[in-house]
DNA sequence: GTGCCTGCAAACCCTTTGCACTTTA
DNA sequence: TAAAGTGCAAAGGGTTTGCAGGCAC
């Protein structure tokens, strides 16, 4: 249903444990099991539904290890985050259909429009998932002025 | 800089008001206040940010009533939530370059890869933001499980 | 005047953190 | 064995809620 094969999540565990290994994080029990529990599933769990799954392997561990895991993985890169929006609750008082344009330095939103994308109701690559309402598309960069300051950044650390 | 005239936000706040008095919900100064504010900045803020702004005008308003009004606003369809995705975060150990399909009734995220979507980096209705490094597509529709119960519900309601 | 709405404060939930103990390397 | 990682419990931060008084209708 997933898709993803045994052998795959196993290669992903072992990509991670390598990486760590590499950079003088330690490897425990708890680690690996987690990454084995979210690299095994494709349904983008929380850390809670990761915590009931993972305690059936490892009984003691908490919730806390969870998390403290998740944030670690996230920053090696061996796992991404839903939604870069991770910070609070953000309005938009233009409902009509719209796209963003996303900072993902300063967070930054822009609207704009978009009839063409509007319309990419289908896609080859979409198993018959569902029935789709409308689409998002969310371009994600740098903003003029976060572009700046980087520019700026590295001219200073070069001198 | 948002591109959003006087007189558009006040188009917006009078269509609020009026379908607030059809569905005999009060229109109160505050409510008034906090849809302005949001109808005239195209920032996407959050709940702390409004409230500041509306504090300026409505001096004894408490940041409750900016979270009590914004769900009133949003479950009237006057404004809209950033991300579909308002519950805990979740975590997807696909770092590939990947797209959702996403479920709006339960949540259900279903991953899909499709190139032509990889490479929608312009679009002629974004002005210069900024420099777009990856782009993001979201389908949003209903579940094949989903869309079997609401044809259910539908059955049952009209028996 | 009636009932919805507000402000206040406390509760709530998800997530993070401080600390002492355990484990990895 | 030294340092990093864990479990526990408590704190944090954003958001929600119960209640008494206030305001729209």
């Amino acid at each position: 249903m997933t898709g993803i094969t045994e052998k795959q999540v196993e290669e992903r565990v072992k990509a991670f444990l390598t990486s760590c290994r590499q950079q003088g994080i330690r490897v425990t029990h708890q680690r690996t099991e987690i990454l084995r529990a979210l690299a095994g599933t494709g349904e983008h769990p929380d850390a809670e539904t990761l915590y009931r799954r993972v305690r059936e392997r490892v009984p003691a561990i908490s919730l806390d290890t969870v998390y403290r895991t998740l944030r670690l993985l996230e920053e090696n890169g061996a796992i991404v985050r839903m939604s870069v929006m991770k910070e609070r609750a953000r309005f938009d008082a233009n409902t009509s259909q719209h796209h963003h344009f996303v900072c993902t330095q300063c967070g930054l939103v822009r609207d704009f429009y978009d009839e063409a994308f509007d319309r990419l109701k289908a896609s080859p690559g979409l198993p018959e998932a569902g029935l789709v309402d409308s689409v998002y598309v969310e371009l994600r960069g740098l903003c003029r002025s976060c572009r700046e300051q980087r520019r700026k950044e590295r001219r200073t650390r070069r001198s």
